[in-house]
DNA sequence: GCCGTTTTCGGCCCGACTGTTTTCAGTCG
């Protein structure tokens, strides 16, 4: 019987070895470490399941696997552990891997504490820690003092609060407010987001802001009678941080105008993409920074014995802009979204970069939900067909599609659903040619169908006739294996008239996860009969995820981006689904509602 | 231990901060 390892476990494994290296000999292991930990974070990045591509004998195609770690973990796909890391593991204590987990303390740090605290199980190792530091023990550990004590307390409760990311639209909305706040002083030239905002992740850690400036004093003066804050937390020459009154950390950086384009690039990351073109730009001879790039000379052969040496450093290049940041180094300016190491470097390379839907591009939204009374087993929308007609108009749209849950299937009986169903199809058509119309946007009748637990769809058979198409959505029985949950969803677009995939997989941001389901199939399916997987810009799904949607495009399946509303305001959640797209790196060509009415037609209006 | 438009051998990202130290080790993003 073969036990199933989530990447996270994977991942979290090779990180103690990483760990367990750094402690037995820092220096002799120092690149097996850092291997360890890029296989590590590759693994745990990685949009498929590794147990997958394993079976699949496809497991050395991922970045930073080689022999030898494949090797491991065949082993640990067939035994359940590897002998190699047991032996790594020796003479570890479990303690230390469990206090590696808080904030602030790391290897060397957690090892010493495990020793002299005589700490050794896993179980209570945190618990056992806090108690040692309110006894005051740990001070008296060499290279220990008070402070330390009290920063591995916040630490454990920092670890214990496990603060939830912020969803993207919040995120976005603190950071406006603080950015037009910024900007009412003079000093200030430019601000912008930077970090997972500006790359437009679906959840946000910290909220950091970038500010160009000749006067950062000024504007550090500015930002510490920013209104809406619970207290600073630091204030220096050029950054400052400060607790928002919603709880969230903001932080300040600031640059002169003539380095704002390092700046920026530096603190908008990700990580992986900067550790990356760092490596291509000193194979160049340059070495890069937050400050700029700056040319490089390789040092001559080290002696033996003699210490780091110094590389002979060039005088530093400034950008004032990512553009020409990006070009001297050769490349193409990278969209933000798609900076993440997944290809956007040897893209941008090669001058291969997509060109990215956006917002404008959007001619319709396809998931809306009126408060038309149709009684249905969810909840119902707050504003009147008429209202989401007219705010389609001033969002530029040509089509809304009216996606109400269908009636409920327990409160009704079959000839009750089926008049409520043509009740509302003569309702859009009467809509159609109302004076509303003159907005000329094109109302389209269809229903968001709850695909119960067999993959069959609520609504009887004889009441698809009143319907112009249907998204089918998982509303119940989550928790499923995962070929039943693949057959569930193709029985239910199999239906005809079946054509969107609602929210397909299920996730909802701090809340749940995703359902298990086999996406390769399903994307297969979706090419072959004509079927469309939503992108859901309802701010706490956001589904389908980026790193399906580039699946998804790359099998060939098209989307559609909505927005799930249920009252108008919610039709501005629009950008924060095209932000999930441009993740996924969608071009329009793959998002059908950025078609014209007469276009989509022919593929959801056809049966 | 991984990897290749300078290499199949000889390299391997950059800087800040913090706390404990008197010059640096550990951690983080």
């Amino acid at each position: 019987m073969e036990k199933s390892i989530s990447n996270k476990e994977i991942a979290d494994l090779l990180r103690k070895v990483a760990a367990a290296y750094t402690i037995k000999d820092e220096n002799k292991y120092k690149f097996q470490i850092i291997a360890y930990q890029r296989a590590a974070d590759s693994i745990e990045h990685s949009s498929s399941e590794v147990k997958d591509l394993w079976d699949e004998g496809k497991i050395s195609e991922m970045a930073g696997i080689g022999p030898s770690i494949e090797a491991h973990l065949d082993e640990l796909f067939k035994k359940g552990k590897v002998k190699h890391f047991q032996e790594i593991f020796k003479g570890l204590p479990e303690a230390m891997f469990e206090m590696l987990k808080i904030p602030g303390v790391g290897p060397k740090t957690a090892f010493k504490l495990c020793k002299k605290l005589k700490i050794y199980q896993k179980k209570g190792a945190i618990l056992k820690l806090e108690e040692a530091i309110k006894l005051g023990k740990v001070r008296d550990i060499e290279g220990f003092g008070e402070v330390s004590e009290e920063k591995i307390l916040k630490g454990i409760q920092e670890l214990a609060r496990k603060t939830e990311r912020i969803l993207l639209p919040i995120a976005s909305k603190i950071a406006l407010e603080v950015i037009n706040y910024l900007k009412e002083n003079k000093s200030v030239l430019r601000a912008d987001p930077l970090g997972s905002l500006r790359r437009q992740c679906s959840t946000i850690g910290d909220i950091d802001i970038a500010v160009a400036s000749d006067n950062p004093k000024q504007v550090i003066e500015h930002f510490k009678k920013f209104p809406n804050k619970v207290r600073m937390l630091e204030a220096g020459e050029r950054t400052a941080s400060l607790i928002h009154t919603r709880g969230y950390q903001i932080d300040l950086m600031i640059q002169p105008p003539s380095a704002y384009g390092a700046l920026l690039q530096h603190f908008t990351g990700s990580k992986h993409h900067n550790i990356k073109l760092r490596e291509i730009a000193l194979k160049k001879g340059y070495s890069l920074s937050e400050y700029g790039i700056r040319p490089v000379k390789k040092g001559e052969k080290l002696e033996i014995g003699s210490e780091k040496e110094e590389r002979p450093q060039g005088k530093l290049i400034e950008f004032a802009t990512e553009e020409e940041f990006y070009k001297f180094l050769g490349m193409d300016w990278i969209p933000p979204e798609l900076r993440e190491d997944t290809g956007e470097i040897e893209a941008s390379l090669s001058k291969t970069l997509p060109k990215l839907v956006e917002t404008k591009d959007i001619k319709g939204d396809l998931h809306l939900h009126s408060n038309f009374s149709i009684e249905p087993s969810h909840d119902i929308g707050e504003n009147s067909p008429e209202k989401i007609i007219q705010k389609a108009a001033s969002l530029g749209y040509e089509y809304v599609a009216f996606t109400e849950h269908n009636p409920s299937v327990s409160q009704h009986s079959i000839s009750q659903i089926l008049t409520l169903l043509r009740r509302k199809k003569e309702y859009i058509e009467q809509l159609n040619i109302s004076r509303i119309n003159n907005l000329s946007i094109k109302a389209i009748n269809s229903l968001e169908i709850d695909i119960k637990p067999d993959g069959s769809l609520a609504i009887p058979e004889e009441g698809f006739k009143f319907l112009d198409f249907a998204i089918v959505s998982v509303h119940s029985s989550f928790i499923m294996d995962k070929k039943r949950m693949t057959e569930r969803i193709l029985k239910a677009l199999s239906y005809p008239k079946a054509k969107i995939l609602g929210h397909p997989t299920g996730r909802k941001l701090n809340e749940r996860e995703a359902y298990e389901a086999d996406w390769e199939k399903i994307f297969q399916f979706c090419k072959q009969n004509n079927k469309f997987l939503e992108i859901s810009a309802y701010p706490d799904r956001l589904d389908l995820p980026d790193f399906l949607v580039k699946e998804a495009a790359k099998v060939g399946v098209k989307m559609v981006i909505s927005t799930d509303s249920h009252k108008v305001s919610q039709m501005d959640f629009m950008p924060f689904g095209v932000a999930v797209a441009r993740r996924g790196w969608a071009t329009k060509e793959v998002i059908l509602n950025s078609l014209p009415f007469e276009k989509i037609k022919k593929f959801l209006l056809n049966s």
